[in-house]
DNA sequence: GGATTGACGTGTC
DNA sequence: AGACACGCCAATC
């Protein structure tokens, strides 16, 4: 019995570190379904929506661009948050964000 | 129950 | 290199 898709992106979310972020696709090519970069975020619509205590403030589309803040309870606590973490946010994308790119890929292993 | 949409990304032109 | 087309598949209408 495998973890279920969704409880593979939960799992590699929570695992993010602190002041590090990573994409949709890399999260969806980690799980080896790399054009289903989409389903990552429907796990992370469940996640902000059912399971809040998954940082998904941490998880970003490839560009660094905070395309789901607008459903967090408010749109300007993914930026806070991330900001807190020492990233920083400019005109809603993340400055430097392949400084700040963390790799699932290189860092988890399922097998 | 078919059609549309969506926190995306890759591939092709 | 920028722009367009397609795939993915769950949830919603």
């Amino acid at each position: 019995m495998e973890l279920d898709f969704y409880d593979k992106v939960y799992d590699i979310v929570c695992l993010i570190p602190k002041g590090k972020v990573t994409s949709y696709g890399a999260i969806a090519k980690a799980l080896g379904v790399t054009r289903s970069a989409r389903m990552v975020g429907k796990a992370m619509n469940n996640a902000t929506t059912i399971t809040p205590n998954i940082p998904a403030h941490r998880v970003v589309n490839r560009n660094g661009l905070l395309t789901g803040k607008m459903h967090f309870k408010t749109h300007t606590q993914m930026q806070e948050l991330l900001e807190k973490e020492g990233i920083t946010i400019k005109n809603d994308k993340i400055v430097n964000f392949k400084a700040h790119f963390w790799d699932p890929l290189t860092n988890i292993s399922f097998d």
